[in-house]
DNA sequence: GCGACAG
DNA sequence: ATCTTGTCGC
């Protein structure tokens, strides 16, 4: 699939603008059409982070079964700094997802979407330059706070950051850690937690990601 | 200045 | 994220 891009060669002070930049480009209502298949992105690391190696999954929703797959491994360019992930892990994402022949109707990217301090995680930059509506699933926070949240499966409460709501913790099994969603591109927060929960079967998080991370550590290619 | 801090 | 063995609990 075609995907935009912009140079990814900036300093951290260039990324925090560009992100103020971008963020403004980031749509937080639906504004997608029917959900056949679903992407899962993820990014690990080999050669002591040398490497940047980051995997794609293309589900089919209606029983999450593969329906492609695409690796990208490149030289890792940009240190980890919180609330800059994206620069880091952008690069070898895209071109991944420009190995895949058919075109996902979802992203569901491994971090946060407009949870982050200038509302513009990973999963805002990957649906900006994709267009395409897209989830952002985390396994610990970055900003915001939030009350007690609901033990049963399927039980969520609000993310508050600065008085906004920018996601939702949601408790994907019953008695298990919740996980942090937010929205990404093109979708709204309630729409998002629909589709996490669809793709959330027996464990706590996506089949998307668990099938994303695999590839993305696993010796597989 | 101190503490927090996606992956 | 990654480096790493066994261990506790359902």
């Amino acid at each position: 699939m075609l995907v935009k891009t912009h140079s990814w060669n900036v300093s951290p002070q260039e990324a925090v603008a560009l992100q103020r930049r971008l963020a403004a480009q980031v749509i937080t209502e639906d504004r997608l059409d029917q959900i056949h298949s679903v992407a899962g992105v993820d990014v690990g690391f080999e050669e002591q982070g040398k490497i940047t190696r980051a995997a794609v999954v293309v589900l089919r929703l209606a029983d999450l079964s593969l329906v492609e797959q695409a690796v990208a491994r490149q030289p890792t360019r940009f240190p980890y700094i919180p609330g800059l992930l994206s620069f880091r892990e952008c690069p070898a994402v895209l071109a991944a997802l420009e190995k895949l022949t058919v075109m996902p109707d979802l992203l569901l990217c491994d971090g946060q979407g407009v949870a982050h301090p200038r509302r513009f995680g990973i999963a805002c930059h990957l649906g900006v330059l994709t267009d395409l509506p897209s989830i952002g699933v985390a396994k610990t926070r970055l900003v915001g706070q939030h009350g007690p949240v609901p033990d049963e499966r399927g039980g969520w409460i609000p993310l508050v950051d600065k008085g906004e709501t920018v996601g939702a913790v949601l408790r994907t099994r019953t008695g298990v850690n919740p996980i942090f969603i937010s929205v990404g591109h093109r979708i709204s927060l309630v729409t998002a937690l629909h589709y996490v929960m669809v793709c959330t079967t027996r464990y706590r998080l996506p089949e998307t990601t668990r099938a994303a991370d695999k590839l993305a550590s696993g010796s597989g290619k």
